[in-house]
RNA sequence: AGGGAUGUCGUCUAAUGGUAGGACAGCGGAUUCUGGUUCCGUAUGUGAGGGUUCAACUCCUUCCAUCCCUGCCA
C-alpha cells in the first residue's frame, strides 16, 4: 500500500466553535485539575475509516492542537478474529493523509498485554475477580433481561487462589475456546447490564496480527480501553453516544487498579449522513459482496473511497468543523460535504473544457482549414493559475443538451437563430439543425461573428448564453466516471418491512461515459490531479489511468440552478 | 416506576438567567465570458403543560417523543 507523506495542506487553525466538550476542558483547566490535554483516536484495525471516523479524528486531534497537546493513535486491537494489519495499515494512511500526525505515539493494546494480564491477577488477588465457566447460554440465562435482575454465578465464590490457578491456566491453554471466562465481581443485579458481572477475558486460541501466538486469552474492551486510558495518561477519553452506558464500567476498573491517573470518558454523537450508510458490517458487506469495488470504490464513504474520488483533506476537515459536535443524535444532508468539497475545489481546480454527449457543430462562415489558438484562463478565481491556449476550427463538438430547437422559457443556450457565445471564442448563431432518418440531429450548421473573437465584441451586445466546446480536430476522447449517491433512500437507518439496504441501492450510483471529448491538454493528466470541467463538474484523474488513456472520476458536479428552474 | 441519554429554523449547530444567532438547504434579486463563483435580501425554530423570576432555550415540575443497552464484539 501506498504510504503518502503528510498532507501538504497545512492544517491551519480553524475558526473554533464551542462545543460541550471544550467547555468541559475549559472548566478542568481552569480548576487545576489538568495542566494539558491528551486525547487519542482508538480504531479498532476490523475495517476501513469512513467518514464518521474523520469526525471522530477531526475532533480529536483538533483539540490536541488548539490546547498545544497531543493526540495519540492507539489500535484497540483485543479481538484477533476480525482484526487484520491490511486494516492498521489503511488506517495510518487514512490519519495521514487527513491531514493529522500522531509523532511517536502510536500505541497499540495489544503492547499492554502483559501489564492488562497482571492487573487481571491483582483484581482476583482483591477478590474483584473469578473464573466462570458457564457456558455463552447459561450465561445469558443468569445476566437476567433489562427489566430482570441477573443471578449470581454459581462459580462466583471461588477462593482467591482457585481462580489464580485457572485463570493461569487459561492463560497457558489449559481450556478450549468458550470454556470458561474471567467476569469482574460486580453487581449482578444492576440495572445496567454492563455491571453484571462483565467479562474481562475470554480463550481464543487465534493467531493475533501483532503477538502471534503468545496469547490464548484476550481482554474484553471495557477492561482493555481504560487502563489503555490511564497508562496513557489521556485527559480527556471521547467516544461515541453508544458507550454511554459503559462509563460506570470504565470508571468500576480504574478505581479497583493502581493505575497512574483516572481519564474521564466523554460521549458524543457519531456522524449520520444522508443517503448512506455508515456501520462497518454493512460496509464490509458492499465490498464482499462485490456491490462495490473495493474499500476504496469512489462511491464508499470511507475516507480511501472519498480520496479516490476526489474529494480534498480540507475539505473533509472543513466538513468535521462545520457539522459540530453534541450529544443529540443526528442527521447531517449530505448537501453539506458537498458544500464544502465545491467551496475548496473552486479555489483551487484548474479549468478545463470537456463534452460529455457531443454533438457536430459546423462553422459554416469559417474558413476550412483555419485553426486559430485562443487564450482562456486556467482558473477565474486565481490569476496565477495562469492561462493556456485552445486550438478552434471549422468543426466543434458542442453538448447536445446546449441546443434546443422548441426551447423552454428561459433558456438561454444555443437555438434557432438566437446568439451564444463559446467560451474563450465568437459568438455563433445556428441556422439549421440537420437530422438522420430518426429524427435524431447529427448536425448544427451556425455562422460566426469574427469580430467576436475572445469573446465580446465592441458594441457591447449582451448574450446571455456562454457554452463551453472542443475543437473536433482536436479533441480527445476521455474516460469519466460519474458517481452518484450510493443509495436512494436518505435516511438508511429507516428500512422499509420486508426489504433490506440492498433494495436501495442507486442503479445509477456509477455510469461509465466513453463519449466523452475533451480539450487536448486533458490527455497528459497525472492521476491526483484535479479540474473543473467548465459548466460540468469537479474530475479527479483516476489510478486507473494510463498512458494516454485517461480515466477521470466525477467528485461532484456543479450546482445548477437553471435545472432547478426548468424542472419546476 | 429496568437503566442511560437527547429534544433550538427543513438540516447541523450557538446562546451556560438578560436582544434566540450562524451555516447548509430553500426562495427572491444584483453581478458574471461557467445558469459556476461572488454579493445583497428573505421566510421558517426553543417538543407540550405548569411553576420560580423584573427577566427562562437556560432553573424546578409533570408529560410527550426519539435514540442506546440483555456479545466470551468494539
Amino acid at each position: 500500500m501506498e504510504t503518502p507523506e503528510i498532507n501538504k495542506e497545512t492544517v491551519s487553525e480553524s475558526k473554533v466553535v464551542s462545543n460541550f466538550i471544550r467547555f468541559i476542558i475549559d472548566r478542568d483547566l481552569e480548576s487545576g485539575k489538568h495542566t494539558g490535554v491528551v486525547t487519542r483516536f482508538p480504531p479498532e484495525p476490523n475495517g476501513y475509516l469512513h467518514i464518521g471516523h474523520a469526525k471522530s479524528i477531526c475532533l480529536n486531534f483538533g483539540l490536541a492542537r488548539d490546547y498545544k497537546g497531543r493526540c495519540h493513535l492507539r489500535f484497540d486491537d483485543t479481538n484477533p478474529v476480525k482484526e487484520d494489519v491490511e486494516y492498521v495499515d489503511s488506517i495510518m494512511d487514512d490519519v495521514r493523509w487527513l491531514g493529522f500526525d500522531w509523532n511517536e505515539h502510536l500505541y497499540y493494546a495489544s503492547d499492554y498485554f502483559d501489564k492488562l494480564y497482571s492487573f487481571a491477577e491483582y483484581l482476583i488477588e482483591h477478590g474483584k475477580a473469578f473464573v466462570c465457566d458457564l457456558s455463552f447460554e447459561e450465561m445469558r440465562t443468569y445476566r437476567g433481561t433489562l427489566t430482570v435482575p441477573g443471578k449470581n454465578s454459581p462459580y462466583r465464590d471461588r477462593s482467591v487462589e482457585e481462580n489464580l490457578k485457572l485463570f493461569r491456566a487459561m492463560r497457558d491453554g489449559g481450556f478450549p475456546d468458550g470454556s470458561c471466562s474471567l467476569r469482574a465481581k460486580i453487581d449482578m443485579s444492576s440495572p445496567n447490564v454492563n455491571m453484571r458481572d462483565p467479562v474481562i477475558y475470554r480463550i481464543k486460541k487465534t493467531h493475533h496480527h501483532r503477538t502471534g501466538s503468545d496469547w490464548q486469552i484476550y481482554p474484553m474492551y471495557d477492561y482493555t480501553h481504560c487502563i489503555s486510558d490511564a497508562l496513557e495518561g489521556i485527559t480527556h477519553s471521547i467516544c461515541t453516544l453508544e458507550f454511554e452506558d459503559h462509563r460506570p464500567l470504565y470508571d468500576w476498573f480504574l478505581d479497583q487498579l493502581p493505575v497512574p491517573c483516572h481519564p474521564q470518558q466523554i460521549e458524543f454523537a457519531r456522524l449520520n449522513l444522508t443517503y448512506t450508510v455508515m456501520s462497518k458490517r454493512l460496509l464490509l458487506e458492499l465490498v464482499t459482496t462485490g456491490l462495490v469495488k473495493g474499500w476504496d470504490d469512489p462511491r464508499m464513504p470511507t475516507i480511501a473511497g472519498m480520496r479516490r474520488r476526489g474529494f480534498t483533506a480540507a475539505a473533509i476537515r472543513e466538513f468535521a468543523d462545520r457539522i459540530g459536535v453534541a450529544k443529540a443524535s443526528s442527521m447531517v444532508d449530505d448537501e453539506l460535504l458537498m458544500f464544502c468539497v465545491r467551496e475548496d475545489l473552486n479555489k483551487s481546480a484548474i479549468r478545463a473544457m470537456a463534452v460529455l454527449n457531443p454533438v457536430k457543430l459546423t462553422i459554416t462562415n469559417y474558413p476550412e482549414d483555419k485553426v486559430e489558438e485562443l487564450e482562456a484562463d486556467n482558473n477565474p478565481e486565481d490569476a496565477s493559475a495562469g492561462k493556456r491556449m485552445v486550438k478552434f476550427s471549422k468543426t466543434l463538438f458542442i453538448e447536445r443538451e446546449d441546443f434546443s430547437e422548441n426551447p423552454p422559457k428561459g433558456w438561454f443556450r444555443l437555438g434557432l437563430n438566437n446568439e451564444v457565445r463559446l467560451k474563450h471564442a465568437y459568438y455563433i448563431k445556428c441556422h439549421e439543425a440537420v437530422k438522420d432518418e430518426s429524427g435524431e440531429i447529427v448536425e448544427l450548421l451556425c455562422t460566426y461573428d469574427p469580430a467576436s473573437r475572445g469573446g465580446g465584441t465592441e458594441d457591447g451586445r449582451k448574450v446571455k448564453g456562454t457554452l463551453h466546446w472542443v475543437s473536433a480536430a482536436h479533441a480527445v476522447p476521455v474516460e469519466l466516471r460519474l458517481y452518484d449517491r450510493l443509495f436512494t433512500n436518505s435516511d438508511m437507518s429507516v428500512i422499509e418491512e420486508g426489504k433490506s439496504y440492498k433494495d436501495y441501492l442507486n442503479p445509477e450510483s456509477l455510469i461509465i461515459n466513453t463519449a466523452c471529448m475533451a480539450e487536448a491538454a486533458l490527455m497528459n493528466v497525472k492521476p491526483g490531479e484535479r479540474f473543473q470541467f467548465i459548466r460540468q463538474g469537479y474530475f479527479h484523474v483516476d489510478k486507473d489511468s494510463s498512458e494516454g488513456k485517461p480515466v477521470f472520476n466525477r467528485i461532484i458536479s456543479l450546482k445548477d440552478r437553471w435545472i432547478a428552474k426548468s424542472t419546476k
